[in-house]
DNA sequence: AGTATAACCTGTCTGC
DNA sequence: TGCAGACAGGTTATAC
């Protein structure tokens, strides 16, 4: 489910939530073991007994909690996943947190895809997950010669644009967006992108970003932000999800395909499989 | 090394 | 109405 924008959005919230107040772990109990993959129950509950969570940080799809006994929990949400801070809306929780002022935090996911890590803080970084990851918009590193680096590749743009190890955040919804905003047909190979092409998706990737995490993400089916509430980027949407409607800006009919075995939806008269 | 496919789960929707 | 099959925001192990 949930990309950049939806966990940045998570992230945010979640640290207006402890600026609030300060949070303590005064118990956690887990309901599905293979939830934890590097990790046992009694090492978790050992660990966070009595830790205050310091800051949240984001990379990528993944959401760290760094806590003040200098160790970290990595959480990624797979496809549905969710954190709530009421039970309301439980599906099937997988871990609920207790904090010493009486507030909950509920992990539910019915798809069983969520995973979490646990790790001393200062070796976040070494996790497999996290550091096979490609450079990430809104960072330093996101630059245009190394943008260009990584478009140096015969793979479909598309395809290219989904692989977290080399940009790292875009999942379905935002990657078939960009193409469309971008006037770039997702079977382009990415290394025969004009240098045009090229500058218009290396602009294009953060202001989609920007303006999802704005809107407070995409809500189509499962997201939600940790009080409850849908995101709005649902309603700005030009071709995800959109197959047989008009397209915005031509008027011609968005079509559907498959790349990868995921979908992809374009309008083919403003996503030419020509260079421009 | 780099890239393509299958597998992981379970609820929901579609079509026969 | 019932049921098989397809499909869903993602990642990763395995196979070329």
């Amino acid at each position: 489910m949930p990309e950049l924008p939806e966990v940045e959005t998570i992230r945010r919230s979640l640290s207006d939530w402890i600026r609030k107040s300060r949070r303590q772990v005064e118990g956690l109990k887990v309901f599905r073991e293979e939830l934890l993959k590097n990790s046992t129950i009694e090492e978790l509950q050992d660990k966070f007994g009595g830790a205050f969570i310091d800051s949240l940080e984001r990379r990528a799809k993944y959401l760290i909690f760094n806590f003040s006994n200098h160790h970290s929990i990595v959480l990624h949400l797979g496809m549905e996943g969710r954190l709530l801070l009421d039970n309301k809306r439980l599906e099937n929780v997988q871990l609920i947190v207790y904090f010493g002022d009486n507030s909950e935090l509920y992990l539910d996911d019915i798809r069983n895809y969520s995973r979490l890590y646990f790790v001393r803080s200062d070796e976040v970084g070494e996790l497999n997950s996290i550091s096979k990851l490609g450079i990430e918009p809104f960072t330093n590193d996101f630059t245009f010669e190394n943008f260009s680096a990584l478009l140096d590749s015969r793979q479909e743009i598309k395809r290219l644009l989904l692989d977290q190890s080399k940009i790292a955040g875009l999942g379905n919804i935002y990657a078939s967006e960009v193409l469309f905003i971008c006037g770039i047909h997702p079977e382009r190979q990415a290394n025969k992108l004009t240098m045009k092409e090229a500058q218009r998706l290396y602009k294009g990737i953060p202001e989609l970003l920007g303006k999802a995490i704005e809107k407070r993400g995409t809500t189509i089916f499962k997201y939600r932000d940790i009080d409850g509430s849908k995101g709005e980027f649902q309603n700005y949407l030009e071709v995800y999800g959109r197959k047989g409607k008009n397209c915005g800006r031509c008027g011609g009919t968005i079509e559907e395909m498959e790349q990868g075995g995921r979908k992809t939806y374009l309008c083919p008269s403003c996503q030419s499989l020509r260079k421009d």
